[in-house]
DNA sequence: CCATAACTGTTTATCTCGTAAGCAGTACGG
DNA sequence: CCGTACTGCTTACGAGATAAACAGTTATGG
């Protein structure tokens, strides 16, 4: 509770200004920038408060004087990572904006792949990704889904973006390819155990198409027979 | 590599049969479950080497004996926790059959909260895992539905299991409510910034439905939509 | 105008973990 | 029987988060 409030001040702002003493030389932002950018370079687990203290020449103490800890540091990270949503042109309606939309915010995972390795458990929700949620709940105003409908089909969506960055990052990432190709020995070993896979296998099943789009083809189908209703 | 290579052996078994010397008095398997036990109560982060050893009166070192590292053990928990998957009733078609296996592999992420948190960076797939994947790949198969299509189709379910099963114990979990709570405070403070936001949380968009089935409609309606131009 | 409170970055120290190295005891194969 | 290949254990290290106390700095109230 204390570190989610301090998350939740610290994401939006609400540090008490302070008056005497030493001006601070550093300021959150650039903190968090400096975060960002080690986990880019070399994932989430290079982000020590030693690393990060060390891009200004302080030492890891001294972050203290401006996050709580480190997670409440990675919280910062992820909006910054995300960044502002861009604006979505709705005029063509609600299916090309998600699209967009989604495809928008893939490439901002794309971009820092940690970010999927950290929001995968619960925290703070911060400015930034409050704007992504935003953009996607105005481009599904008046299609007669409820509220709750919504939210459920931006989190279905998100969720989905989600899984298929850490997906590819996963194959992406060093050891991917021979990640597939131990599976793919395994499963002709136990073809026996698994006569779909086996066969989906041999048909080019594994990685032989684009799970992004057409994930995101299934979703909003789904969506649209649900508005097709009201 | 080395690693994967470790976790793979263990997962499916290839550790060689010692002869001489004193018996094991542990088997990889007790170890495991153990390790999962732990983690259902208190969360993965209490699985520590000195913790499962506990349980078995051992010491921390003794453990890599059995398992090279704590990487794999948490690999072999998955497994150990997923289980079989249990058999799919087919004869009403793959939709039903679909359905009947998300809601089994959520029940089992929710009594294993822990393992959404595991899933979700890459990692090597047992054989307990990969009888899941067989369950519901089977059940697309004669769909008309490639390969790639089928397994696409697949991954999107059990990304949404996960994502949902991800919400709900974040709502679950302590504090959920309260950050619920704190988001809400903080849509009001900023409703201007986020309209479409406020609009839906006055409309008691937040937690008002049940995201799992509406994620799951969607999901197989588009699936159908799909299926219905083969 | 200065004494002091409030704040800065630092030093030092502690605690938790994972895990490498080497030890003493044990049981099977020759 | 004896040596070898095991077992579980002891010891040790290094990484990392962070608590506590310190010395220097600056705005402010008397």
């Amino acid at each position: 509770m204390k570190a989610e409030a301090g998350a939740m001040d610290l994401l939006w702002g609400r540090t008490a200004r302070r008056a005497r003493g030493p001006r601070p030389v550093l300021t959150v932002t650039q903190i968090a920038q400096a975060a960002v950018e080690i986990a880019d370079a070399e994932g989430l687990a290079a982000v020590t408060m030693q690393r990060v203290a060390d891009r200004f020449g302080f030492t890891a103490m001294s972050l203290y004087r401006y996050v709580p800890g480190r997670a409440e540091l990675i919280a910062l990270m992820i909006d910054t990572a995300l960044g502002a949503a861009p604006p979505v042109d709705n005029s063509d309606g609600w299916r090309p904006a998600l699209h967009q939309w989604a495809r928008q915010l893939r490439d901002v995972f794309r971009g820092h792949p940690w970010v999927s390795e950290a929001t995968t458990r619960s925290r703070p929700v911060g400015p930034l990704e409050l704007s992504w949620l935003e953009r996607a709940v105005a481009a599904l105003a008046g299609t007669g889904l409820t509220a709750a409908e919504q939210v459920d089909a931006v989190v279905l969506l998100t969720g989905h973006v989600r899984n298929q960055t850490q997906v590819e990052s996963g194959i992406a990432a060093d050891g991917g390819e021979q990640l597939a190709a131990a599976l793919a020995e395994t499963l002709r070993e136990h073809a026996g155990d698994y006569p779909a896979l086996a066969t989906a296998a041999g048909d080019g099943g594994f990685g032989g198409g684009d799970g992004f789009e057409f994930g995101l083809e299934c979703i909003l189908n789904g969506i649209a027979a649900t508005v097709a209703t009201r």
